[in-house]
DNA sequence: ATTTATTAATGTGTATTTTGCATTAATGGA
DNA sequence: TCCATTAATGCAAAATACACATTAATAAAT
């Protein structure tokens, strides 16, 4: 049952006229009274009641042709749309990303996708630091944007941006700038600090930070989520780092000191993952 | 794009082994190959990820997978719905037929038809005489079942029934055999008869009748529904000449005296119409 | 590291199917 | 009765699909 056999049979119902539909059709009207005798016959069944003089549907070609219309029109919009998840146009990724970026580099990077691609679904999920290569391996994630480098083999990872870390402290402290900072001052502060996570980039670049002024930090506090750090210092619980990211967050009450350390943002994705979509996606990531 | 190898395609997407799936459809691995690359290239797209050793949908063979399988399904339910029609197994059939068979011919004329094609779609309507073969003609109805004998050309025409002409007369009346009937005793009664067309073979009979009594018979009212006549008969206005088929109705209050007289009963349609809803419900009312 | 088994793709000749051209046969209208 | 129209068909050519044998890539085994 060939398709293009329906076509000619709709536009032959249409015409009912065998030598104008093989010129619309562009065949000659031997091959279409052919094709048509061999629908009938696939079928087993009538399609036209004709002579040599008249062409009529039959009740069960009248049927079939409303029917073939619908199933046609429905068939081409599956197509359409295959195309598109073929283009990598339509289709889901699911994105994980730290809460450092949701107020900078996401909202630049998910305006630049939803233009370019209008009809792609987006899911963004927040995944603790530990789990997010676990998830990118077991497909629950197809994009994992994180601060920690990865040595996975399957895993493909580029950096995508640099943020400087900043000592974050209530308006009221004392620390005004990068100048007041020394091991004696820095030693009377109680800190909030990220979990600290054996082999994390991210932790080792905090750590390399206070071996630097060589001392180790009174942490009061361990959390993974920037916003619940941001709310304990401008209580005035501690002080923090983090990435100078957050200076976009609408966040009064805080003063920004950037420290000359920097921490990388990387994208990572499964080397294996061919859907077009992520390929889209990571293109408009690295194309300017 | 031929069915044939989507229902290839949904055979390989199942099994995900070119030679499984090759020797599952009854072709060599090399000609399933081929239709999957040509059916790939006729879409434009990749329906499947492989290299020599492993097979995997990609996200558009994926949706594809799902989609065809269900209009490959729907499909298949058209064609077999076609099929039907084409064996004149389903269908619509729009009969008319007089009041006087509604409690006689027509219920069991019914009970064959569903018994033998339950899935007919039967429409009965009740049509003047003088409109019959105008209706049938124009298509509004397809079967005729009439009294009259019909001369048209393009409307084939065959008797199915013989009635007698009955007398009828309320239980109280004088009349209680044919042996009361007489010209003179007849003059006195006030009749109740069909409408009376030119032309009309069933009115024919009727004039013929008291024509052999040799008097004009002094009618008191018209109407050519059979029901009617009926009940203005039990309220003692009048007696009529009905076929005998009413007495197969429930009409108590009423007496049937069978006169020397028959009316035949004729089925009608339009030799042309090759609907095979038709042919078989033709086939039936012949068949004994 | 090398060998082996597996398996999708492909070159090639053959078989099948479809097509176009020319012709035929049926039919409605002049 | 003849003519014009038009769907069907015989036939040869073209296009397409197929099977067989082989190739090439790769995972597993040694």
């Amino acid at each position: 049952m060939d398709l293009q056999r329906i076509k000619y049979f709709l536009a032959l119902s249409e015409q009912l006229h065998y030598w104008k539909t093989a010129e619309k059709v562009n065949i000659t009207q031997s091959a279409l009274s052919r094709q048509i005798q061999s629908l009938e016959h696939e079928l087993g069944l009538q399609l036209f009641e004709r002579n040599k003089r008249n062409v009529k549907l039959t009740p069960a070609g009248k049927f079939l042709k409303e029917k073939w219309e619908l199933e046609l029109n429905e068939i081409e919009y599956i197509h359409q749309f295959a195309k598109q998840l073929h283009l990598g146009e339509r289709g889901t990724i699911t994105i994980a990303h730290p809460d450092s970026i949701s107020a900078s580099l996401m909202p630049d990077l998910l305006a630049k996708i939803t233009a370019a691609f209008p009809q792609l679904q987006i899911k963004l999920v927040q995944v603790l630091y530990e789990n997010q290569l676990e998830f990118l391996k077991n497909y629950k994630i197809d994009l994992a944007i994180t601060r920690d480098i990865n040595r996975e083999p399957g895993i493909r990872s580029k950096t995508i941006h640099s943020d400087h870390l900043a000592l974050v402290v209530p308006l009221d402290h004392p620390f005004k700038g990068f100048g007041d900072l020394s091991t004696e001052s820095l030693k009377q502060q109680k800190f909030i600090l990220p979990t600290k996570d054996e082999g994390s980039s991210y932790s080792e670049i905090i750590q390399a930070l206070f071996k630097s002024y060589e001392f180790v930090p009174d942490v009061f506090l361990h959390s993974e989520f920037g916003s619940t750090i941001i709310a304990l210092v401008r209580k005035g619980l501690g002080i923090a780092i983090l990435p100078d990211s957050y200076m976009h967050h609408q966040s009064p009450g805080l003063r920004f000191i950037p420290l000359p350390f920097k921490t990388d943002l990387l994208i990572n994705w499964r080397a294996d993952d061919h859907n077009p979509v992520l390929a889209n996606i990571l293109k408009l990531v690295f194309e300017n």
